[in-house]
DNA sequence: GCCGTTTTCGGCCCGACTGTTTTCAGTCG
C-alpha cells in the first residue's frame, strides 16, 4: 500500500480516539486533532514535506509517529492503543451523551467493551448506580443502542431539500418576524444533512414561539423557549428542526455561528482570541471593556477579522480563514452559460428538445447540448446512429428558429462493460460534444473499471466523462474508480470531467474538484436533467463547486458558445 | 502534545444544555 496525506490524517485522528478512550489529557488528545488538521490545510503531498515540524502544530513526538507509519506502513503507536482499548469501544462514541470519559468509565468500572456487553450493562442496571450516571442516560442510551440500526445518522441533502423548501414556506407566511435563514450544514450545501437549523430574527420571541409551533407539520416538541423552538417532523423519515430566536442585531452574529461548520468556527475563535476578544452567537466582545459588538451582515463579520466574505459552503476549516486574507473569486451561478448534460422525449426524458431549450433560454443560458442515451441502454430508449442523425435534423430546426441561443448536438455514449464504447470513431466525429458513461456492471474490478475508463479518455472524440465514480449519495457507493488516476488521464488527454449537479450524484465530489482544479482539469457542471424543473439543481451543483474552491475559469460552461465551439473541435 | 516579541512552563475555544447535582462535569455543536 502507498500510504497518502489521507491514510496519515486518518491515522492521526484514529489515536485521537483511542486516546479519549483511554481517558487521557483533553489537551494531548486535541493536539492529535490539531495535528491532522494542520496535515489536510497543508498546500503540500507527503513526498514534498522532508520535516514534519516544519508544520506548525505538529512537534517532535507526532513528526516522529508519522515517520514510523511511513517507514513501517504501520504504526506501533496505534497497534499498542489497539492492545490497550478494545476497539468494539469505538463506534459507541456515537452514542448521545456518550463522550471519552464516561465511555471509558463504563469500560473500567463495568467492563463494558462493545455494543453488546454496554447493552447487558444497561439492562442489568448497573450502568445507573454509577456515579455520574442516572436513570435517564440509561434510557437514553437503551433506545440509541436499539434504533442504531434503523435509521442512518445523516439524511442525503436530496432527500432534506424538499422538507427545507417547504418550511422556509412557511417561515415566509410567518407574521411575528421579517428576517430568517437556513443554516447549519444544509446551509454550506454539505452532501449530507442531520437536522435543519433555521436562525429568525424577531422582537417579541414569545409571540414567534407560538407561531412557529402552529406549524401543521410538527410530530414532536422537543424545546419550546423563546431562545430555541426544537421540533420533529415526518417526512417519511424523522427530521428535527431547531428554530434560533434572537434580537434583531443579533442575527448576522447568530447566522454565522450557527452555520458553522465547528471547525471553522473554533479557528475563527482562536483568532478572536489573539486580538484579546470572544466570539460568540452574540457579537464580539472585547475581554478589556467587555463591549459587545454586533453586526448587520456576515460580510462585516469577517471584514473585522481582515478577511474578505467566505461563503457558507467554504467554511470547513480548509483553510479558508487564511486564504480569505486575499479576496477570492469562486464560481457563482450567475457565471454559468449553458448546461451540456440533459435528455429529451428522445430517450428518456420528459420534455421535447425546443422546450429543454425555451426553458434553458428563459435561465439566461446561452447554449444547451442535448445527451441523450445512446443504443446500449435499452430501457432508456437510447439512440443509435439512425435516429441521432434524425434527432441532428430537429435540433438543427429549432436552431435556426431561436435567436442568441445554440443548441449542441451531443450524445450520452455507454462505456460497454467489455471496455468497448457505444458508438464507432467515424460516427463520433458526427457529433458536437461526445459524454462518455457508466451505466453498467458496477461491481467490476477497479482495473476493469479503469480499463472501460481509459479506452474512453483516449478516444479522440470524447470530450467528457460524466458522473466520473457512478454514486448515488447514501444509496450506492459507485464503481472502483482510482480517481486520481483518472484525474491524471483527463488532463494528459484533454478531457473534461463533470460535476454532475443532481443532488443524488454531485459527482465528482468537493475534494476531488479541489485535486482535479489543481491540476488543471476542465470541469463542466450539468444537470443530467430528465425534464425541465431539474435544470433548477445547476445552483446545487454551483454550491457543490464552491465546496471545491472551483474559480470561474476552471469551469467550462462559463465559457461563451464562440469558445465552445473551439473547445469541441467545431468548425463554423 | 504543542507552542512561545509575556519563550522551557502554563496555557490551550465558547456557550448552552443535560443529568446529576446542590455547584458542576461531561457532552455537544
Amino acid at each position: 500500500m502507498t500510504i497518502n496525506k489521507k491514510h496519515v490524517i486518518k491515522l492521526l485522528e484514529e489515536i485521537a480516539v483511542y486516546l479519549e478512550l483511554k481517558g487521557e489529557n483533553p489537551y494531548r488528545i486535541t493536539a492529535y486533532r490539531r495535528a491532522a488538521q494542520a496535515l489536510e490545510q497543508d498546500d503540500h503531498s507527503l513526498d514534498e514535506i522532508d520535516d514534519f515540524t516544519k508544520i506548525k502544530g505538529i512537534g517532535e513526538r507526532t513528526a516522529a509517529i508519522i515517520d514510523d507509519y511511513l517507514e513501517n506502513s504501520e504504526s506501533e503507536t496505534l497497534q499498542q492503543l489497539q492492545q490497550e482499548v478494545p476497539q468494539g469501544l469505538v463506534p459507541l462514541l456515537d452514542l448521545p451523551g456518550l463522550g471519552g470519559k464516561k465511555l471509558s468509565k463504563l469500560y473500567q468500572e463495568l467492563k463494558v467493551t462493545d455494543a453488546a456487553t454496554l447493552k447487558e450493562a444497561l439492562e442489568s442496571g448497573e450502568v445507573e448506580k454509577l456515579e455520574g450516571f442516572g436513570k435517564k442516560s440509561a434510557e437514553k442510551m437503551l433506545k440509541a443502542l436499539e434504533d442504531a440500526d434503523s435509521r442512518p445518522e445523516r439524511l442525503p441533502l436530496a432527500m432534506m431539500l424538499p422538507l427545507a423548501e417547504k418550511i422556509e414556506k412557511y417561515l415566509q407566511s410567518c407574521q411575528t418576524f421579517d428576517r430568517y435563514s437556513i443554516a447549519g450544514s444544509m446551509r454550506r450545501m454539505k452532501e449530507t444533512v442531520k437536522d435543519l437549523d433555521f436562525i429568525i430574527a424577531s422582537s417579541d420571541p414569545a409571540k414567534t414561539r407560538d407561531e412557529l409551533l402552529e406549524y401543521s407539520e410538527i410530530k414532536d416538541i422537543v424545546a419550546s423557549g423563546e431562545t430555541k423552538v426544537s421540533i420533529v417532523v415526518d417526512a417519511g423519515y424523522e427530521v428535527g428542526v431547531d428554530f434560533r430566536i434572537v434580537a434583531p442585531h443579533e442575527f448576522a452574529s447568530t447566522l454565522q455561528h450557527f452555520t458553522g461548520s465547528k471547525d471553522h468556527n473554533v479557528t475563527l475563535r482562536q483568532m478572536a482570541k489573539e486580538k484579546n476578544e470572544k466570539i460568540s452567537e452574540y457579537g464580539i466582545e472585547n475581554n478589556e471593556t467587555g463591549e459587545v459588538q454586533t453586526f448587520e451582515s456576515e460580510k462585516e463579520i469577517y471584514e473585522h477579522f481582515g478577511l474578505h466574505y467566505i461563503p457558507p459552503e467554504v467554511r470547513e476549516n480548509y483553510g479558508e480563514l487564511d486564504k480569505f486574507k486575499e479576496p477570492v473569486r469562486l464560481l457563482e451561478t450567475s457565471d454559468i452559460r449553458g448546461d451540456l448534460h440533459m435528455h429529451s422525449t428522445w430517450s428518456d426524458g420528459a420534455q421535447s428538445i425546443k422546450q429543454m431549450a425555451e426553458q434553458s433560454k428563459d435561465k439566461g443560458y446561452q447554449y444547451i447540448a442535448i445527451t441523450d442515451h445512446s443504443k446500449y441502454l435499452r430501457v432508456a430508449n437510447g439512440l443509435n446512429e439512425n435516429r441521432l442523425r434524425k434527432q441532428r435534423e430537429e435540433i438543427d430546426k429549432v436552431n435556426s428558429s431561436m435567436k442568441d441561443f445554440h443548441i449542441f448536438a451531443g450524445i450520452e455514449m455507454d462505456i460497454l462493460p467489455d471496455a468497448s464504447l457505444d458508438f464507432e470513431e467515424e460516427f463520433l466525429k458526427e457529433m458536437d460534444f461526445v459524454i462518455a458513461s457508466i451505466h453498467s456492471s458496477f461491481s467490476q474490478s477497479q482495473d476493469k473499471i479503469m480499463k472501460r475508463l481509459e479506452t474512453a479518455l483516449e478516444c479522440p472524440y470524447v470530450h467528457m466523462i460524466a458522473h466520473p465514480t457512478g454514486r448515488l449519495i447514501g444509496r450506492r457507493k459507485g464503481y472502483d474508480v482510482d480517481v486520481n488516476k483518472l484525474i491524471t488521464k483527463a488532463k494528459e488527454t484533454g478531457t473534461i470531467l463533470e460535476l454532475n449537479a443532481n443532488p443524488n450524484r454531485l459527482d465528482l465530489n468537493y475534494e476531488w474538484l479541489m485535486k482535479a482544479q489543481e491540476e488543471g482539469v476542465d470541469i463542466a457542471i450539468n444537470t443530467d436533467a430528465h425534464s425541465y424543473p431539474m435544470l433548477d439543481h445547476m445552483t446545487i451543483g454551483a454550491a457543490t463547486a464552491r465546496r471545491g474552491w472551483l474559480r470561474k475559469e476552471t469551469v467550462i460552461n462559463t465559457w461563451t458558445t464562440k469558445q465552445l465551439m473551439k473547445k469541441f473541435g467545431i468548425a463554423k
